[in-house]
RNA sequence: GGGGAGAUUCCCGAGCGGUCAAAGGGGACGGACUGUAAAUCCGUUGGCGACGCCUUCGCAGGUUCGAAUCCUGCUCUCCCCA
């Protein structure tokens, strides 16, 4: 392990980005206790697979718990696999449809293949709330219950507007601050990060904590990263996300084009670089270079440093890059051109991809195709090209024997 | 329980018997310009190997040469009164 830092330096680089820390004396003396024992503070993540589409905004509480881990803190990643057959409560104005279980264990497994690629192996601790929940008697489900107060629940705005609104409230919805609370007694979490969003839920747990007898958690609260429309929070249905199962040529290009006011945001909460390095790039007279910045460091993450470096130097030369393609697989050497653009995924139907024809958005190997009653002649290693940043390299499938 | 309004293509929203694949706006996508940004301009926005054919206007029937438009029933949503 490297160099332990001190408690003050620690709290200056873990305060990157956050929203709030709460209560703040409480982190101070958690970090100088912990340097003074040489002892990795608990650090708490929870997360609900309750959707396979994972994107960059599920992304910066992780990348929060991995600077955690930098200075040589124990991160706990939970996986709601419980929580999430109740659904978040959180800003949600209806109840939630409920997950099955092997929806949420089949996206559980989607998220962990992520978080593990950045998350260090070595201070690493993956638990399923599941483990507590399922074996709970009703009784201590009741017990657990009696921490609570109906008016403390009440007190948060999105169960308040439905009562006072008379959208039904089920009662198993108020159990998940409950469950979540007690995620954190049971992992004995000295620190739990969340969204802005989870402000409540992430006090609820210190309740708790205090409740079982144990010092409670300092909670972090992050800001939910802006899309890259740049006005909207990153979201699915805004279409305004870059997914993590992005082919890396299509991340790159994403990162590079979002709007020059979002690059300090994005550079703070998704990557690992300093401040007033940061401030240094945005400051600069050519923004394209902390974009580049931002693209390399990001794609680095997902697909290595090897393609993000490919995809770097292809941008900078003006070239068709090496690496990081998405493959589109053809068993034909001759095909048509709309087939082609439609098995590449990029039109849902012959007649949008026709259109992206005639409008002159395809090309292959830097060769427009504007007849959309073209067939093309393919090679081993063609790039297809469709608008501005979706690219894929076409492989021929050859029959064996 | 009583009375009223409405359900239109991704969203909002016109259309009220043929000229409707359905105005307009938003969004999205493509092109030009640029810095693969923003702004601006132009174009596209149901499907089909496609100048023709097929399927769309809550659901099911009916009237008509012809229906998103008229009639009947059903489902759902919203508002007012109790």
């Amino acid at each position: 392990m490297k160099k332990v830092l001190s408690a003050g330096e620690q709290l200056a680089r873990l305060k990157k980005g956050v929203v709030e820390v709460f209560p703040e004396e409480e982190m101070v003396a958690k970090l100088e206790r912990s340097v003074a024992t040489k002892t990795p503070l608990r650090v708490k993540l929870g997360i609900d697979p309750t959707t396979p589409d994972l994107h960059l905004g599920h992304i910066v509480v992780l990348n929060k718990l991995r600077q955690f881990q930098q200075l040589g803190h124990r991160a706990v990643l939970i996986i709601g696999d419980y929580t999430g057959q109740v659904g978040d409560p959180s800003g949600q104005s209806a109840t939630r449809q409920r997950l099955r279980l092997d929806d949420v264990n089949r996206n559980a497994e989607v998220f962990l293949t992520y978080a593990r690629r950045l998350l260090s192996d070595g201070e690493l601790e993956i638990r399923r709330n599941g483990e507590w929940f399922a074996p709970m008697s009703f009784a201590e489900v009741m017990e657990l219950a009696s921490k609570m107060t109906v008016a403390r629940l009440l007190e948060r705005d999105d169960f308040k507007n439905r009562f006072e609104k008379n959208v039904p409230i089920s009662l198993h919805e108020f159990f998940y601050p409950l469950m979540q609370g007690y995620d954190s007694v049971m992992v004995k979490a000295d620190v739990e990060l969340g969204g802005t969003d989870q402000r409540y839920n992430l006090s609820v747990g210190r309740a708790l904590q205090r409740d079982f007898g144990q010092e409670p958690q300092v909670c972090i609260t992050l800001p939910l990263l802006v899309g890259t429309d740049g006005e909207k929070k990153m979201s699915k249905t805004y279409n305004n996300f870059i997914r993590v199962d992005e082919p890396p040529k299509t991340m790159f290009d994403k990162l590079f084009s979002i709007p020059d006011s979002l690059v300090q945001t994005y550079l703070t909460l998704l990557t690992d670089i300093e401040e007033t390095e940061i401030k240094r790039l945005c400051s600069a007279s050519d923004i394209r270079e902390a974009k580049l910045v931002l693209a390399t460091d990001v794609v680095k993450r997902f697909a290595g440093e090897k393609a993000a470096e490919s995809l770097r130097e292809s941008y900078i030369g003006g070239t068709i890059p090496e690496e990081g393609l998405k493959d589109v697989e053809c068993d034909s050497e001759s095909i048509w051109i709309v087939n082609l653009v439609k098995s590449a995924g990029f039109a849902s139907s012959s007649s949008e991809a026709r259109r992206l024809v005639q409008q002159g958005g395809v090309s292959l190997d830097g060769e427009t195709i504007s007849n959309p009653e073209q067939n093309v002649n393919l090679k081993d290693g063609m790039v297809l090209k469709v608008g501005k940043n979706r690219w894929a390299r076409i492989r021929i499938k050859r029959e064996k024997k």
